[in-house]
DNA sequence: ACCAACGGGACTGCCCGTTATT
DNA sequence: AATAACGGGCAGTCCCGTTGGT
């Protein structure tokens, strides 16, 4: 008989998340010490290894989970609520995002971890992208798997830049440049000089 | 009369940087230890530090010359060949760049010292767009500073998604979707459909 | 009233004891952890830490009772029979008899309260080792206290080798050295020359 | 160009295991923690695992040199003198001797790590007490093997005991017993009854 | 009686920068 | 100028024992 329910524990397990992710983001991997960790959660050294064996572990738990968040914006309300989704984020979220990429570069054992993760959300994502050329939303002179990584790409970039402080394009602005870079194969944009 | 001259002293400075750059790119700021600097440049402790009083100071060193080189580039050749050179540009290189993003993010004295950087480049980027824009190079539906922007937000995708060892759309298909997000009011882009 | 009698109790508290065994012999002291010792237990901290109130506790409850049942072994069976004992023993058994000694070198408190046990066992076993040299069974040309010691001397020494992995001698073999080492008077020893 | 030379070096190491030798004996292995190394050595971190890249090295040096030191003293001047010199031993030096054998029964690692180094010194041991033999100095009823296993365990019982504080039988006496039990063949122990 | 969750101390190894030395 | 030795701080993790809870 434990001491909880499992959702009580499933929520703990939440808050150290939520509040593990501040720390990443505001400190990155290396900089989120364990005591940070403790300082932002509240519980002590005991309290978060009874629920991630390990600083690592707490890192990848957090990234999978923002894989998936994204994933699932995406496939649900298109690409364009993903970018703007990013945008919009909070500084504090985006660094974790980029910590990922981070460490996918630098470090070999988190390559091969991740890289065992569920590539299911992958592939629904690259058949939407392919649907949605078929349906003529997409231009068709270019590889839809080009597509599909130039918004990746784009994606990035702006993680990039608003996490570190820059400023960003309008985002209607760059919804409008983005659409105009895979637009349709029909819409010719013949477009007005603007009265500025 | 000193033992090396000041240039010889100038080709040991840079062949550090060289080596660094490696190092700092491979395994992270962090991840780059000073014993892992010492065997990358052959050279020990000492000699290391006689030439940048910090692991930190060499690393700004690095951050600046290649600040320098990227807005040199695109000065002389233009956006374009910027986004060529990052594509093209070793694993090796990317990592830097990205490092500076990041200790931008999450180092507060290195954001303060970047920032008393030259800001000289940074403006004459900006009026480079703006000649660009004025000759009709690129859209006028949209604020240059955007368009600006915009390019600075690929090269940063694009830079994020080689190192982590992703792959990247094929160069050329890039360029096309940049141009016809950011290109002239002119174009009217009526694409054929292609036979695949 | 109790939810278990006394006496099943005393059953649970030397099933801890005899998986606490295992556990210290193998790991020794420091590499017993209390999560090894819940895994060998197979109860929890709380079920351990209910019938001893420290790990160290365990230890010397443990100890404790191998001590006495040396000490009977010895006075029921004699000390050949103690010497084949721990020549048999289980490799594991050994490891606390060994860690009895290490701790008392080790660590003062540990001393202490080795000291303070029941003194009574020593003392009925030098009454019997100089019995056995009355009745003319041990030599008496040497002190009866210097015989006793070279007897735990020598369990010691079989001991340690055992536990260590280490090949010991046949034990029949043994009892020949130790029985001519500490034998009686009368005894001539002329061994005829074996024909290997 | 090297800061000292090589037997400056040599020293160090040297002072550093002497100290280390103390410790670990007097604390066990795990109870020798790097900061009672510091205290004893009189050095701090960085100057100790200069020379020793890991506690655990530190410990295995120590261990070879103590068995080497053994074996040459054996070989030197025979098996008296080994029992005499483990028998005077200090306290201090018996401890790391033990902690070899402990470490070979808990730490899967460290009896690897032990199996690799030289055996050169046990195939000479076995050879000389292959040689007492056939000149007639040991018993011959018994295998040669056999005897040589019976001093190594009467040597850890000695060690066991003394580095536990007990008292050990008198060392003459202790040669007594031992070489009535190994001696030669022709030798017809028939002792007086002394008068006691 | 027993359990999981948690607190907090301590250990080893690593890491950066300084210092004696040549 | 360059080296190797060294100092000292600190991070992650393990570990023991306690506490809230059933």
């Amino acid at each position: 008989m434990p001491k909880t329910t499992a959702e009580a524990k499933e929520v703990r397990r939440d808050a150290i998340l939520e509040a593990a992710q501040r720390t990443f983001a505001q400190y990155g991997y290396e900089g989120a010490t364990v005591a940070r960790l403790e300082q932002a959660t509240g519980l002590s050294r005991g309290g978060i290894f009874n629920y991630f064996p390990t600083k690592d572990d707490l890192f990848l738990a957090l990234a999978e989970r923002d894989a998936e968040r994204i994933g699932a914006l995406w496939l649900e309300h298109g690409y364009e609520d993903v970018l703007r989704y990013i945008d919009e984020s909070e500084h504090e979220w985006l660094g974790v995002y980029l910590e990922i990429g981070r460490r996918l570069r630098t470090d070999e054992d988190f390559r091969e971890r991740w890289r065992q993760r569920a590539p299911e959300v992958d592939r629904r994502l690259a058949e939407d992208v392919r649907r949605l050329q078929e349906e003529g939303e997409l231009r068709d002179d270019v590889d839809v798997e080009t597509l599909g990584r130039f918004l990746g790409l784009v994606a990035d970039g702006i993680a990039m830049n608003r996490a570190a402080g820059f400023p960003t394009p309008p985002f209607e602005d760059l919804l409008l440049l983005v659409g105009d870079a895979i637009g349709g194969p029909a819409r010719l944009r013949t477009r007005p000089r603007r009265s500025a």
